[in-house]
Formats: structure tokens, sequence, C-alpha cells
DNA sequence: CCTTGACCTGGAGCGCACTCCAGGGTTTTC
DNA sequence: GAAAACCCTGGAGTGCGCTCCAGGTCAAGG
């Protein structure tokens, strides 16, 4: 089974090395395994765990929201209630999109008005 | 001309009084017109102002680069770059709005997944 | 007038999500 | 077996964007 050192956690994750640290104090990890020696080592699952956390990140889901996620997937007895916090959290991706998509026409009117201008 | 308490600005802008006032000390808004007492009336044009504001931060824009713009908005002679930094801004809105669309679709495939796992 | 509510200033405090640091111990490389 | 690179912990510090507070002053209704 691969594993892997802190360094390499980091570089495929794209987490810092910090960050993975905190994200494991806040519980957003589950308790990293470890070498005899106390050193980090990250398994495949760890990482496959990060990539979804990267995504639930850049859709802007709050470190507590992540991390009560993080909790409920401890107990196999709330698919449920995941899938339920996920499609929440879906939905205020999509109103992101949509702010984000009408303020962006307004803004090229903006720009398009400046440019009426003589710019 | 009609003025506005700054209750009233808040109201309409959407900011509240403490971040109009925070935005004035940034630089964000130029000075705003007194009372003899020293209480604030906004114009129509500080209003109008505003609403751009409103945009420009809803899209993510730092207080910064808004201090930035509302600098060369003082002088007549800097429609160019001002046009500019708003259509770098811009493809920074078109850059947050890729992300959050991809990672959308990722979520709704974990979303899809657990739904295939029977939930 | 006088009360009541809105507003003033300067500055402190807050919530979030990291990020950095000192002072160590561990692992790898040659 | 030593140097160099890496990693550990607990806790402090940072940057952003507000938000709140104390201790006043100002304005409008009765």
């Amino acid at each position: 089974m691969t594993t892997y050192s802190p360094a390499q956690a980091a570089e495929v994750s794209g987490f810092s090395i910090d960050t993975l640290r905190y994200y494991e104090r806040e519980g957003i990890l589950r308790p990293i395994a470890r070498t005899s020696g106390g050193h980090r080592t990250y398994t495949e699952d760890d990482l496959g765990w990060l990539d979804l956390v990267h995504c639930l990140r850049d859709t802007g889901m709050p470190i507590a929201d992540l991390k009560q996620y993080a909790e409920l997937s401890l107990d196999e007895a709330t698919l449920a209630a995941r899938v339920a916090l996920l499609e929440e959290h879906d939905r205020r991706v999509q109103e992101s999109i949509d702010v984000l998509r009408s303020q962006q026409e307004r803004l090229r009117e903006k720009i398009a008005w400046y440019r009426k201008q003589g710019v």
C-alpha cells in the first residue's frame, strides 16, 4: 500500500503541510497514521478524502461544515445526512454562481459604458 | 437634490452604517458631505458609487483594489486605467465562475455516487 | 425646552482560515 | 556515524473585512 510523507501529501493534495496539520487538529482529517518516530504517513484514502475537501473548500464550504461532514463520515449510518449536507451545499454553490454571473453582467455593462465614453 | 441620512444610505446601499464609515476611512468613498453639526449626508452620486462598490465586492474585489479604483476616479485622465482594472477584474470573476462550475460538477458526481449506494 | 433617537470619533475586538515560530526529535544520505 | 533534510508540538501571529464600544454631540417631535 502506497503511503505519503507530509511533503508528498502536500504536493499531491495542494494543501500546505501546515494546513494539513491544521485540518487534522480541527477534526477534518481523522488522525493520520504515524511512523514509530511520530512522523505522519498519509494513505491513498487520506489523499482521496483531501481531494473532496479541496472541492468543498474551493466552493466555499466553511471549515465548521467540513468538520461536521467529517464527523458524520465516521458513522456508516449517516449516509442520508451526508447527502443532505452536500445537496444543501450544492444549492449554495449555485447561488454563488448566480450572483457572480449577474454581477459580472453589470460589470460588463459598466465597461461597455466606459468604452462608449471613448476609452 | 435628494440626500440621505446615514441610516437611509445604509438601507438603500445594503451596507451597514459602520461599513459605510469604514469605506470612507479607507478612501473607497470620497469624504461625504456633512451637516453643520457634523452628520453625514449622502448624495445620489454617493449612492450610485456605492452600487458599483457592491457589485465589485460581490464579485470578490479586495478592498485594496477598490481603493485604487476609487483613487483613479478622482482624476479624469485615468479612464483607460480604470477600464483596464475592471477588465482585469472581469477576468478574475470569470475564473471564479469556472472554478465554481467545475467543482460543482464534481460535487454533483459525488452526490450521484451516494445515490447509487442507495441513499 | 427636553427627551429620545440618530449620529459622531478613535480605537479595540472579532471570526475566519490559515501561517509561522522556537526548540526540539527523526530519517535519509553519503 | 554525521550532516542535512525533514518532521514534531503547542502556541502565537497574520490578513482581511468588517463590527462593536465608550463616551460623547446633534436633531426632531411633543
